[in-house]
DNA sequence: GCCGTTTTCGGCCCGACTGTTTTCAGTCG
């Protein structure tokens, strides 16, 4: 069982047990729980087998949580989950999707009026039958009639890299007005998160009415959602929703804090004020009625005897140790990288020429990039076989010769087939300067053949990296059941790298078990699997999930330069 | 249901906005 059904049968409890009226404290504990185990790098059904290992030690599992988790790894379900589920029908908990709708007004209409799916919703919705319901009204019944459609799709979340082509024009267009002094997006945006739900902007100025007005006026916003003396949602053409708060300088760093969150880094900042007499909001850090910080986020955190935590790390999932003991890292940056070992060509499926990929690789500062087109069994892409390969390399040899500035490795991503042997033979992959060993056929397989794969890649004389370890596409296609801590162990032993593929569909590895690499000894290399020129300049989103990871320069491969770089393939020497 | 620098009971983060109310509950982030 995957650590995600664990935490999700977690969240249901606390849903359905939120929709019961339970204690909300004890909800809170189902959902920390379920973040807790969501987080986790290890497998939580390995966790449970290992009798040296106590669950109650995980930060939100207690003895009763710790035996629900053995009850659902062992026997498959949770008896108090199947009895929720019995007395709440399913289509009670669709409707906590509507905006709008919690659990209270859910439960009185369940409870108190039958209605127990989003179809009768709908229905009684259309029959002005809410409007009547005590604590309901004609606008509620509106607005669950404007949202109902598309709270029956599950909820979507947006691609960071899309997500920026929205709210970037925002925050030009707001940092182009007089009124505003200070202007950010905030939220996952800002923490960099692989997908973001809404956006958050937020401003610093006197004039909050005029602040809004330009917001309302820019090209991208369709309609405005609410508006008070502050805070203002908007709608934007391209279907994501934006807040906007404006607050006075003075309180603008408390407030970058707030909105930047994650809400679980900001319950620990608040609370860490209450230990201290303090109090923690968005307008600043207060003794009593006197605010002592707010100014900038480093004012904050330093009133909280904290120093500056990068937005990348505020998820409450260990940053606070780290930032207490003064051992927060130096996180990798975008400049810091050298080389890119991962990128397409003509000769498979990308749109440029070797030259091409070389030439807009040196523009964009790298030293040494890597040639790594498809092996034969990606037909589709017209992946190379010996012949075409041997063919490939010697142009490249003749291209590294004529390009002066950035050096061109002859590499290969290579397929781990489904019996677990490579795609290509020995004697060719010996010639290389550099293999990526990936999955791309047969990801559904059962974990211990996956295993097999991935090991037998790793053990392999001439495999330097294993690339886009699971092969998820973000939202769209669940990756292979790997298990991470053998695989890194693996890779630990026979001096293989990782990748973090920076394409920002893949993300892959994620930023939990990049951290667990780096715990584990390995160095990671992070690549943009470029199939255009354009496309070299996805290293950013790679950054991004390494940042999140706690990465520093010393922990990515090819920050190095292409003579240090050479030295971490132990196999090549 | 968890947890401990006010510790094994009694707390558990904080405020804006909306809609439905006549002073506030519910929802949201």
């Amino acid at each position: 069982m995957q650590n995600d059904e664990i935490a999700n049968a977690f969240d249901e409890i606390g849903d359905l047990l939120e929709l019961q009226g339970a204690n909300t404290f004890r909800v809170r504990a189902y959902r920390n729980a379920a973040r807790t185990l969501r987080d986790l790098s290890d497998s939580i059904a390995d966790l449970v087998a290992d009798p040296k290992f106590d669950l109650d030690e995980l930060p939100g599992i207690g003895k009763d949580l710790a035996g629900k988790i053995r009850t659902l790894v062992t026997t498959g379900s949770i008896p108090q989950l199947d009895e929720l589920r019995a007395v709440v029908p399913p289509g009670v908990a669709e409707m906590l999707r509507i905006p709008g709708l919690g659990p209270k007004k859910v439960a009185t209409l369940f409870k108190e009026h039958g209605i127990d799916s989003l179809a009768s919703l709908k229905k009684a919705a259309l029959a002005g039958e809410i409007a009547g319901i005590k604590g309901f009204g004609k606008k509620t019944e509106q607005t669950i009639l404007a949202n109902i459609d598309q709270a029956a799709e599950a909820a979507q979340r947006t691609l960071f890299a899309v997500a920026a082509e929205s709210v970037e024009p925002v925050i030009r267009h707001l940092r182009a007005r007089d009124v505003v002094s200070h202007v950010e997006a905030a939220g996952s945006y800002r923490r960099r998160l692989e997908t973001v739900g809404d956006l958050d902007v937020i401003a610093a100025a006197t004039d909050a009415e005029a602040v809004m007005d330009a917001l309302a006026a820019q090209s991208l916003v369709e309609a405005v959602l609410s508006r008070g003396p502050t805070k203002m949602r908007v709608r934007l053409r391209t279907g994501l929703e934006l807040d906007l708060r404006v607050l006075e300088e003075a309180s603008y760093g408390a407030g970058l804090v707030y909105f930047t969150g994650s809400k679980a880094h900001n319950i620990v900042l608040r609370r860490r004020g209450q230990q201290r007499g303090l109090k923690v909001n968005e307008y600043g850090v207060f003794r009593g009625e006197k605010s002592i910080a707010g100014r900038s986020e480093e004012d904050v955190y330093a009133a909280l005897e904290l120093p500056w935590i990068p937005p990348e790390l505020r998820e409450d999932r260990g940053e606070f140790d780290l930032a207490e003991s003064g051992t927060l890292p130096t996180l990798v940056t975008t400049d810091d990288i050298r080389g890119d070992l991962h990128m397409h060509t003509t000769a498979s499926d990308g749109t440029a020429t070797i030259a091409e990929m070389a030439l807009a690789a040196k523009a964009l500062g790298r030293k040494y990039i890597a040639i790594t087109d498809h092996s034969k069994r990606v037909s589709m892409a017209r992946g190379l076989d010996s012949k075409r390969l041997r063919e490939h390399w010697k142009e490249i040899d003749r291209v590294n010769g004529e390009i002066q500035g950035i050096e061109i490795l002859k590499g290969i991503e290579c397929d781990i087939l489904e019996d677990a042997t490579m795609d290509l033979p020995d004697d060719v992959l010996a010639e290389a300067d550099w293999v990526i060993a990936v999955l791309h056929y047969g990801l559904k397989q059962p974990r211990e053949r996956i295993m097999k794969r991935l090991v037998a890649a790793v053990r392999h004389p001439y495999v330097d990296a294993i690339g886009h370890p699971s092969g998820r596409l973000i939202g769209r296609r669940k990756g292979a059941d790997i298990d991470y801590t053998a695989l890194f162990k693996a890779a630990a032993e026979h001096g293989v790298l990782v990748e973090i593929n920076a394409n920002p569909q893949r993300l892959d590895l994620d930023d939990v078990q990049a951290h667990a690499a780096k715990k584990h000894g390995l160095k990671i290399v992070i690549d943009t699997d470029a199939h255009s020129t354009e496309g070299l300049e996805m290293t950013q989103y790679g950054i991004h999930q390494a940042r999140r990871a706690g990465l520093e320069a010393k922990d990515v491969a090819n920050t190095r330069t292409l003579a240090q770089f050479r030295k971490l393939l132990v196999k090549r020497l």
